[in-house]
RNA sequence: GCUGGGAUAGCGAAGUGGUCAAACGCAUCAGACUGUAAAUCUGCCGGCUUCGGCCUUCGUAGGUUCGACUCCUACUCCCAGCA
């Protein structure tokens, strides 16, 4: 069983230690997302120093190329990378979302590969066998993601993933066992609550989930804050799946709001492709807001983005410079930029990790949604 | 000086009698961006606007025509070749 320790806890809050084995990760905390074995533009001795504790890889990608094979003739995941830390891996599952023309069965899915047309074929066990090769220190188990307000097909995603489950985890077992033979670290498995926004399917699946043999959760198909309904769905799954387990929000935190909201409620982890994704695209955070540094108001800003900021980028680079690398497309800017909003959203998760150590969370909170959606009102933050 | 070609919005470039404020690309200006098919996508892009339209444009000045970016004349400038 994976080793999580609660440090502190308030209501359904908390801070704690995940114990993996290629090193401890402090709760809550924001897990780069890398997809391809690379969050993207940035390296990982850039990630080391920014703060970041983990990164998050996919399995339907790293299946395409270079293949789970050769990343367990590398070592696994953490070896291969040159991350040399704690590492997830994703299980493909949101694929049958992102990629429109999967076809999903009773057994599986049947991808095209975007990159060859080739028929990828995924299922629970394949998964899991791509996953343990791939050797991340976290796996998910192989769900349905949907994003949908139709009821009886989120209600199909649900059962589908609930049906998938036991597979996940025999297969899981059983690779467990094999490793263990072999002599390989071991590796954890996180069952993901599905449900949409409904909260009746919800609390079914977090009950159904609570009940397995796994070592933590990932709570599945939730996209924003900015829909209304998701901050109560993380709270009533949370407070149905087993507290001593850690939770890992997938794939939410396109708004920092949502860091805010999801350790609120007791989650533990999150990764997001935002912040480099839009790093790339211009978009960056500041305490004041979100801005475009393709606006033509940072020409002539000699001043670092955010002068308060303490990483690579804003200890070194003026938001002038960064303009003009945008407008000329040079590849430094997105790697500078993407520095700056993974150590934004990294450090939002230190300080929220502090201020529930200080009993500060709500004063940290408000202040930060004060300043950053200082246009919104008090009910839109929330 | 002669001959030929050309001059269209910030730039490049379509359009050769009406459906043209004018395709398309770039640039500009702004917006969006979920477990990443995303260094991507969208809008704007002559002026004014109560967003329905109104007004002024296609080197300059005239002309033909119901009607001209499109045809004719002159002029100005650019390019190529020949003197």
């Amino acid at each position: 069983m994976l080793k999580f320790n609660i440090v502190k806890q308030k209501g359904l809050m908390r801070t704690g230690v995940i114990h993996t084995p290629h090193g401890d990760i402090k709760t809550p905390a924001f897990i780069g997302a890398a997809t391809r074995a690379s969050v993207k533009a940035i390296t990982h001795a850039q990630m080391r120093e920014l703060g970041s504790q983990g990164i998050l890889a996919n399995t339907y990608h790293l299946i395409l190329t270079p293949g789970p094979d050769l990343i367990e003739k590398a070592g696994g995941l953490a070896e291969f990378t040159s991350w040399h830390g704690p590492t997830f891996t994703d299980s493909g599952g949101f694929q049958m979302l992102s990629l429109t023309d999967a076809k999903i069965d009773h057994d599986g899915v049947t991808f095209k590969s975007h990159i060859n047309g080739d028929k990828i074929r995924m299922n629970p066990e394949i998964s899991m066998q791509a996953q343990w090769k791939i050797g991340a220190d976290i796996h998910m188990a192989f769900d349905q993601a949907i994003d949908s307000t139709d009821k009886e097909l989120v209600r199909k995603a649900m059962i589908r993933t609930h049906n998938w489950l036991p597979r996940n985890i025999a297969e899981h077992q059983r690779l467990a066992k094999e490793a263990e033979k072999n002599g390989k670290y071991e590796q954890y498995l996180y069952a993901v609550v599905q449900g949409g926004l409904f909260e009746d399917l919800r609390r079914e699946s977090a009950e159904l989930m609570a009940q397995q043999p796994v070592d933590g959760y990932g709570i599945g198909s939730l996209y924003t804050t900015k829909t209304p309904e998701t901050a109560n769905i993380i709270k009533i799954t949370n407070e149905i799946i087993p507290n001593d387990k850690p939770r890992h929000l997938l794939g939410m935190g396109s708004e920092p709001r949502d860091l805010f909201i999801g350790a609120m409620y007791g989650c533990d982890t999150f990764d997001c492709v935002a912040p480099t994704r839009q790093a790339r695209n211009g978009a960056l955070y500041t305490p004041s807001g979100r801005i475009n540094i393709r606006n033509a108001k940072y020409r002539e800003q000699f001043s670092p983005i955010d002068s308060s900021c303490d990483c690579y980028c804003c200890k070194n680079y003026t938001a002038a410079y960064l303009h003009h690398l945008y407008k000329v497309d040079e590849i430094t800017g997105k790697t500078l930029a993407s520095i700056h909003n993974e150590h934004f959203v990294v450090n939002i998760c230190n300080n929220i990790r502090k201020s529930i150590l200080n009993d500060t969370f709500e004063d940290y909170m408000a202040d930060f949604m004060n300043k950053y959606y200082q246009a919104q009102t008090l009910k839109d933050r929330c």
